[in-house]
DNA sequence: CGGTGGTTTGATCAAAATCAAGTGAGGTGG
DNA sequence: CCACCTCACTTGATTTTGATCAAACCACCG
């Protein structure tokens, strides 16, 4: 089963990954499966990890804190998504990575995954694929912070969530779980919880976004689209392109 | 020349990848070197380009736009920087990759790069790790962006840039270039040209800052490292780190 | 010498932060 | 079982930050 998440990830970034070799050394990885509570720390920037993990169930966050300790959330993990990847090759973390809401998460060793990219390169190179996808959604994030409106922002994310959600089967129709509060939501978007919460206000009114009680239900397909204008380029979802 | 750029960046994030072979195996790469003009695109989000630039001199951005045409920039590249090596494995660009000032670059072709990468995997390692460190410098302008106020902002991301251009040897003590408007600035941070400049003219009365005639200045380290609190663990500047 | 692109200034407006207080639901201990 | 506490959400008033609109200025270039 936890390794059935972790194939399902490489699987999607190189398809013709099949071979039972392959199969066979991707199984032969020790997976820790841990399950976490709200807000328990995964890793702090700071820390020097000897292991990375996979989301396999919930939410995991990435986020870092100014001197003046206002918090940003740079980006959020889910299921099939390994957010601390990158600490395989750089060794210090420069950011916090921490369970939102309960979540299950599986601990691989790097010296085992290292071991496994360099015998088996094809399977590097997805990850490095992963990595790489991170990055894309990172570029999107910062447009967003930097060139959206509180209400366009807002319903870009949510969006973004709803594809994501949807393509490992985490949607229920126009909805979709999210264990964050409005501060969360705020430090997401750079901004604070009584903005946030104003904002959310009018794009319920517009019927183009409600959440409450840790759910998101996005309105109308059309007139969301409408809004947003959202290009799913970013997301790289087919790895034939 | 061409090859001198890449093999340092390569040895950079692996030290110990000194011996005589694989050093041929990368000089053996055909490098296209092209000088470019100021505002020549590289690359558009939407092409699936077949080779991948080393920044050899200069400087090259990546940008994304808004639906309704709103510019921002989400990286500077400098000298030994590989803006676009993520086509490699992505290969839907999704974002633009177009030369700030003059520039020189090399090119080199993806099918030649990929054969490196996976006859000589720790090359291929080197690569992922600039990939990845990229990704960090990307997290830091989410945290830019998203949480320090204008003054914070843009004297952040100029001590960032000498901290980088400082490891290649491309500072004059407390200045160096930088062929920008005040628009692409203000593109850069998620503000207009009109507010960079007044943030600016604060900046300059406090002698935190000075950028005119394409140069930019700092103000006095201590003064400085105390206005920003900079931290530099996210450049990942050492490989054994 | 006129155009152009970049910088600067001023006046006004809008977006979002801040400060402050009240509401409401869930959880705990007496 | 209820009083109380805490945390999240909501609302209002006010201030700050930054955007917008408009115009002047300035240097460089053909």
């Amino acid at each position: 089963m936890p390794h059935n998440t972790l194939l399902r990830k490489i699987l999607s970034h190189q398809p013709s990954l099949t071979d039972t070799e392959t199969r066979a050394a991707v199984e032969a990885l020790l997976i820790d499966v841990t399950p976490l509570n709200p807000n328990d720390v995964i890793v702090r920037a700071g820390d020097r990890p000897e292991r990375c993990c996979i989301v396999m169930d919930g939410y995991v966050v990435s986020s870092k804190v100014t001197d003046d300790g206002k918090r940003q959330i740079l980006s959020i993990n889910i299921a099939e998504d390994m957010p601390d990847l990158q600490s395989l090759h750089l060794h210090v973390m420069d950011h916090d990575i921490i369970s939102l809401g309960s979540s299950t998460v599986g601990f691989v060793a790097h010296d085992a995954l290292r071991r496994l990219t360099r015998s088996h390169p094809r399977v590097g190179e997805a990850l490095w694929r992963e990595t790489l996808i991170q990055a894309a959604i990172f570029r999107e994030w910062i447009l967003n912070v930097g060139r959206r409106s509180g209400g366009q922002r807002f319903l870009h994310l949510m969006v973004e969530l709803h594809r994501r959600l949807s393509a490992i089967g985490k949607t229920n129709g126009r909805s979709f779980d999210l264990p964050m509060t409005q501060t969360d939501v705020g430090d997401a978007l750079g901004m604070t919880a009584v903005h946030i919460n104003r904002v959310l206000q009018e794009l319920r009114k517009a019927e183009l976004l409600d959440f409450r009680n840790k759910v998101v239900t996005l309105g109308d397909k059309k007139e969301v689209d409408n809004a947003t204008k959202f290009n799913t380029l970013y997301l790289h979802q087919r790895a034939w392109d």
